[in-house]
Parts: structure tokens; C-alpha cells; sequence
DNA sequence: AAGTACGAAATCGTATACGATCTATCATCG
DNA sequence: CGATGATAGATCGTATACGATTTCGTACTT
């Protein structure tokens, strides 16, 4: 039995999701079905339903006899995102945290690590796709699919929208490496598992906040 | 300038997402792309978008070359469920609670009222109903729309799987009724946005916990 | 009788085709 | 000159058609 050939959906999801992550295709981008197709070498219907699935997960919007556009992105979108986030990765982090094993606090303390290393080389890219990872190991072991679902959309739009170049708030990584520290230390302790939420939560917000501030804007009420 | 008629695939959207929350559709139910097609007088095309929207909102599963189904409900989906709906709802909550006028809690408050005399009446298809617009209107000024829409997909999930008949839990809507009435004023009170979310979400979780200690699982840790 | 091989029917995946709708361009009129 | 309306081109929405894949029943083998 050979293994299936994905189907021309499929690509079409993956090609456009990669480009809109990566960034190659801006906010407000027009997806054209016809060129789409055309690049795939393949009709549009395939590529209509990857659309509609982009849709779904906020990536895209899709008008009646429009078409679709890379989701337009301003800072309350972002913001919103953010704070949704707060919510669902606290959530997923404090009912994953008494299921962590020693080799995941293990695995992410090293990734913190580099964290920590990556403050002194500044490179950022690399800072983002660690602290991603890092995340990813706390979260990943949330025996809640649906929350795990929702972190992954989330973590989906803000990478999305974290291409169209929103500007860093100047020291708010140095504090993040420090706050990473603190919330490992807080699960080996053995707190519960509100203690561990708020933490997870607040470690979020608090970027968030670090930008609302920037903009003169109140903090979340979160 | 004449309204839009709505399109095919969004007829079959509203049709399939009707009769699965109404348990016109069990859970396990094929979905056949070509029956669904010829009674909506329409081609598969359509058909297959809407699928994929119910599919990315989790009312059904779609899997390749074998088809869809109306998503199965286990006792333990239905419970992730409600724990996620339990955090969820909590935030929308807390963020909707400063901003909700004196109409909204009057209306709340009436609305609770008639929540009261159905349990004399003893009439649930009418508590089930009168208990959802109940939280509806606590969240639906949440200023967050992502938090917004992640409650609406809670909700419709759990009126689908709600269908499929899983037992109430006896005198639990009774405290709900109490519970609804202390909400309120605790908002009255100007309580802080971690007070409301934390009741919002306890209001919630209880009912979990009750369906955990009838199977007799340990409760939830949110 | 249980298991396997094969063929037919059912169903899915997608290419093609064409009418419907929107957008842009340009001529016409006030 | 600006507003209005008509026309052409682009794009979307969906019907139809057909090859690909799965499922199911039946005959055959051990």
C-alpha cells in the first residue's frame, strides 16, 4: 500500500498558509482563484476549499462575488489576537503543566537557554522560532484537544500577522526570557494549577500591555 | 437594488448546521455529498464547501476518499467541550461585565426570572433555550471579536452534542438559576474583571464537575 | 466454514464549461 | 467639467462529467 498522494487541496492549503506565515503575501493581498489554480496546475475548486478552510482560521476573508484578500491586519486585530491567546495558551499551559515530564522541563529550560544566548547575539528570527518552540513544549501535553486546537490557530494568525512587521517593544524580550525562568520554576515547584494560568497568562499579557502602553491605550482588563 | 439571494453553498451550510443542532443528524450519521446535493437541487461543489466550514468548526469530520460524518460525541469530546467553553465564556465574560448597560442587566435579570418559573413548569426544552439567550447577553458585548467568535462555536458544539441526549444532571439547574442571580450581582457590585471571570468560568465548571462526578472522575483543575 | 480474490456499485476528487456578478473603462448627457 | 449609464473584461459560483478510490457482495479456494 502506498501512501496517498495529498490531494490538490491540500496543497493548495499548505502553499497558501506557508505564504501568508512567511509573510510573502501581505495583508489585504488579492487571491485570485483563477491564478492560483494556474500556479498549482490545477481548477479552482481545489483551491476554493483551501480557501474556505483559510477562512476559517481568520487567515483569509472571503466575500460573496469578491473574493478573497489576506486578512487585513491593524493593531486592535492584533491586540485582540494577543489577548486571545493569553486566555486560551493559559488555559492549555496550566492543564498541561502536572503532565509535563523532567525531559520536557528539561527540553525547555535548554530552549531558554538559548533564549538567553540569542539576547546577547541579537537575532531575532532565531529568538522568535525558539520562543515559539518553548511555548510549544508547555502547552503541547494540554489533554484538552480543543484548547490545543485553539492555541495552534492562535499561534497560526499571530504568526500571520507578526510578518507584517509589527514593530518589538525594546527590552520586552529580555523580561520574556526572565519570565520563562519564573513560570518553569513555579511547575517544578508544584503550584496549582491557577498559580500556573495566571503565570502563563500573564507572561502574555504583559507583552501585550508593553504595546497598548506604547500606543497610550489602557491595559487589558485581563 | 435586490438582496442578494444567498448561495447555494450557504444554503447548505444553514440546512446541514440546522438539522445537526436540532439532532435531526445523530452523531456517526454519513453524510453523503450526492443525497445532500439532490435534495437541495444543487451540484456536490457547493456542497463540499459547506461541509468544510462544518468541518473546520468541528460539527462534523471529513476525511479523504471516505467521506463525512457528523462528528461523534464520547463522553470525553463533550467534557473537553465544556471546559473549554468554561474558559472561553469566562473571559467573554468579564470583558463584556463593564460594559454592559442597565437594560442589559434588567433584561438578564427578567430573563433569569423566567428561567425560575420554568423549573416549576418543569419544561427544559424551553430552561435549555431561555438559559443560552441568558448568557448571551452577558457576553455578546464582549469588545474582543475573536473571543466573540471562539463562544459562538462553543455554543454550537455544544448545542449539537447537547441533541444527542446525554443525561441532566438532577437539581443542577436549580443551582444554575442561584448561580445567574449571584452573577448579577456581582457585576451590580462592580466586581473586577477577575472576580466576573472567575465566576463566569465557576458557573460553568460546576456543571462539568457534575457530569465528572456521575462518571466518577475527578473534577476539572481549571 | 473461514478466508481470499475479484468485480460491480457507490462515492469521492477535480477538470472543464458557462452563466452570474462585479469592476473598470469610456461615451453620453446635463 | 462632472455625473450618469452602457459596455467589455475579469472573476466568481456552480452544473456537469469522468477518472480515482473505496466499499461491498459474490464466487472461489483451502
Amino acid at each position: 500500500m502506498t501512501t496517498l498522494a495529498p490531494s490538490k487541496s491540500e496543497q493548495a492549503y499548505e502553499l497558501l498558509h506557508e505564504r501568508i506565515a512567511k509573510g510573502e503575501l501581505v495583508p489585504g493581498y488579492r487571491l485570485v482563484l483563477g491564478t492560483i489554480a494556474a500556479e498549482l496546475g490545477c481548477s479552482t475548486v481545489p483551491v476554493r476549499e483551501a480557501i474556505r478552510r483559510l477562512e476559517a482560521e481568520g487567515l483569509v476573508t472571503f466575500e460573496r462575488n469578491i473574493g478573497a484578500t489576506v486578512a487585513a491586519v491593524d493593531a486592535e486585530l492584533y491586540l485582540h489576537t494577543m489577548e486571545t491567546l493569553a486566555v486560551i495558551e493559559g488555559a492549555a499551559t496550566a492543564l498541561a503543566a502536572p503532565l509535563l515530564s523532567a525531559v520536557d522541563m528539561a527540553e525547555a529550560r535548554a530552549i531558554n537557554a538559548e533564549l538567553r544566548r540569542c539576547l546577547e547575539d541579537f537575532d531575532p528570527p532565531r529568538f522568535t522560532q525558539l520562543n515559539d518552540r518553548f511555548h510549544a513544549v508547555l502547552y503541547e501535553r494540554c489533554p484538552n484537544p480543543h484548547i490545543l486546537d485553539l492555541v495552534h490557530r492562535g499561534w497560526n494568525r499571530l504568526n500571520a500577522m507578526r510578518a507584517s512587521s509589527f514593530s518589538h517593544i525594546p527590552g520586552r524580550a529580555r523580561s520574556s526570557v526572565e519570565e520563562h525562568e519564573q513560570l518553569l520554576d513555579l511547575i517544578d515547584a508544584g503550584a496549582s494549577t491557577s498559580e500556573v494560568e495566571k503565570a502563563a497568562r500573564a507572561h502574555r499579557t504583559n507583552t501585550l500591555n508593553a504595546y497598548l502602553a506604547a500606543d497610550g491605550m489602557p491595559p487589558s482588563p485581563l
